[in-house]
DNA sequence: GGCGCGACTTGATAATTATCAAGTCGGAGG
DNA sequence: CCTCCGACTTGATAATTATCAAGTCGCGCC
């Protein structure tokens, strides 16, 4: 890793609650900052977590398969890791990862991770906080997924989505429909058909641009709720 | 707490990788050892997390509710706690808990828990262990739900608990099949139909009792799969 | 011991979702 | 600039699941 590389991914999010920086120094060690292109694969499912994986710059998808299908289990950006959990039991991922853009992604070796663990308590804390901020978010997906509809789980994404961008009430898809729709649990037809039936809730889509033009209408339908779709931290 | 209890609580699972005893003596200062019969609610969604419980007897269920669903999304057993994530982060719980059997449920004022997660570095790591197993469970839970159909989890479900059970072919169910049903992400009535469908399966069901003839062929029908079934740890 | 309530099963129907097929359109690569 | 491939939409049908209703059975409480 070049020098200036080195100074910059010192300074990321990830190590910020390491309290000796020869920990740092040492994770960065034996790492690599790697820039991928749009559809690679970055992991697979089965595989053993040689690397943590830090998302520096882009945005992956985090995906699974079993017989013939797969689904989308959660889209990741910048400051997010995958997988700390594999990584710290030193166990096969459980997810496969893919670039849905180009992608700069820091390579940390899982074994730097794992000793950084064990001698950094601050360190430490700041892994069981991710832990646990990921745990949240995937307790809230599991009820999204076995409490509600997938029409419903369309118009609740999209109300959180414009909210987490100045509740404009207009945005661009940030991915493909077919990730959308996996994303969400349903088929690609059966989201088209989900936008289709939004139309009499004011929701106007014109291929990545969708347009929410009366949110309260559309929160009757979706009902939101602070424990299945709130911001967890 | 008494005496002899609080030198039963020391030795519990929870405590094992804090360093410094005091610490635990610290969380046991304020704690209760309570004894639930079953049915009761312990914690409920939405409520501010003030204690972390627990088990060290008993079956607890996690659920939750929304509208006018609701749906279990685990049971505990001893040596299990709940909601470390959201003690660590003094956020509401995302899950209501209930006993399904009488219960002994140790609370630790979650302040205090706080404390020792920021004092000592051996359980701050065991947090992050249970934190990362917590995970892993649930990604193979949300991974089930979403790739799978109701029969195929049934049938993984009944080859997982008899393997977890010594393999005889033969166990009675550990909890209403309502609670399976809720596990599971089904109607009872569907459950129901779940079970009927199994008998060319070679599965006979009489009440609670469940036996599994030919756990051969029910592996064909529920292809099991590590990255979805497999023990984590 | 009897009564009442909830778990469970079964039947019927509605709703939701998957799958298959066919066609369109846009973007990427040659 | 043209061609090809994949995303997307639409139509049709099958499969899965939910819901409602009704009846049975077992357990707990009085």
């Amino acid at each position: 890793m070049r020098s200036q590389d080195k100074e910059e991914m010192r300074r990321i999010g990830f190590f910020r609650g390491v309290d000796d920086p020869e920990q740092v120094d040492a994770m960065l060690r034996g790492a690599f900052l790697q820039r991928f292109p749009a559809h690679v694969e970055l992991i697979q499912t089965g595989e053993p977590a040689d690397f943590l994986h830090v998302i520096v710059d882009g945005t992956v998808e985090m995906f699974s398969g079993h017989r013939d299908r797969e689904t989308t289990l959660g889209v990741s950006g910048p400051g997010d890791s995958f997988i700390l959990a594999a990584v710290l039991f030193d166990r096969p991922y459980l997810q496969s990862a893919r670039a849905l853009t180009a992608a700069r992604i820091l390579m940390v070796p899982a074994e730097a991770v794992r000793q950084a663990f064990a001698a950094d308590a601050g360190f430490a804390r700041s892994v069981a906080e991710s832990l646990a901020l990921a745990y949240r978010g995937l307790i809230m997906e599991l009820k999204n997924q076995k409490l509600r509809s997938g029409l419903e789980r369309l118009a609740n994404w999209l109300l959180a989505h414009d909210a987490a961008n100045g509740s404009k009430g207009r945005f661009d898809l940030p991915f493909d429909k077919k990730v959308l729709a996996a994303r969400l649990g349903m088929a690609p037809e059966v989201l088209s058909r989900s936008f289709a039936a939004l139309v009499p809730y004011e929701v106007v889509v014109q291929g990545p641009s969708v347009v929410i033009r009366d949110p309260a209408v559309l929160r009757k339908l979706a009902q939101p709720c602070t424990t299945i779709d709130g911001a967890t931290l």
